[in-house]
DNA sequence: CCGAATCCCAACTGATACTG
DNA sequence: CAGTATCAGTTGGGATTCGG
């Protein structure tokens, strides 16, 4: 039963997550606005930018190296033009990744990770392990 | 633009997320199950795991102390008896909290943390810190 | 006090068809 | 090749009511 030190916080002055603090009627209001959407918590944005249902497989494959879009649609399996179409989109605006168009015919566009989409990578990783170590994952296709 | 060492992996032959490494044809179906549904990869697991909507907040709280259920919806902005009980629920399912009910008149019911639960705490708090400074988040709410 | 059960609306997701 | 547009199905979440 590990404690972190807040100095002095008690359940009528509650404490704001991972290391803030606020007073009481602080804590009923929103607390931080990115994208236009409230989030009490910046943990919340973080699950918003990388959280989303295919999110993690593309930052992987485009950690990897650029690739362009119908490469994408290839390695993640599953996915529909629209929701691969809509999720870069997201990821673009959030400043993780970036797209390169060529003005060619036909078209070609790749896409690649900033600075800040190659960031995150560290922790994806940890989160794999966790849930490999917590959760016994196995592979439910099987080898032949 | 970091690479990382995967020992002849080419696009043909598409590897999986963090680590892992699957012929074409595996990469098709489902790879991982959890809760009887698939998933493409851990880190999805762990998103699933800890990233409902209001899982950080609840973890984050039951990190500094075990909190009765109506504690829990005071220091948790927002939260509906539904949704808190839906979120409570799932975490108990997955071993991350434990649930103690008091025989007593009027019920009293504890929530707490399991190690798996406070094992997930290191990392929220590195997407924490990611959060703020990749997006410079500032609270919308303001002290007086 | 601690929920379960129900209803209902909004958001998300997928399939399909179409365009430059 | 790289998208957009549209529609339909599914899910998520809030409000309310009821029970132990």
């Amino acid at each position: 039963m590990k404690k972190v030190s807040l100095g002095g916080c008690d359940r009528a002055n509650p404490v704001l997550p991972f290391g803030f603090w606020l007073p009481r009627k602080l804590v009923e209001g929103r607390m931080y606005t990115w994208n236009d959407k409230p989030y009490r918590c910046p943990v919340e944005v973080a699950f918003a930018a990388v959280g989303g249902k295919w999110k993690c497989l593309i930052l992987w494959h485009l950690h990897l190296d650029k690739m362009r879009f119908k490469e994408l649609e290839r390695v993640v399996p599953g996915v529909s033009q629209k929701m691969l179409t809509q999720q870069l989109k997201e990821m673009e605006r959030d400043g993780l990744i970036v797209k390169t168009v060529f003005p060619e015919v036909p078209p070609k566009v790749e896409y690649e990770l900033t600075e800040r989409g190659h960031s995150i990578f560290p922790i994806l990783e940890q989160m794999h392990g966790w849930a490999i170590a917590q959760f016994d994952l196995k592979k439910s296709a099987e080898d032949e």
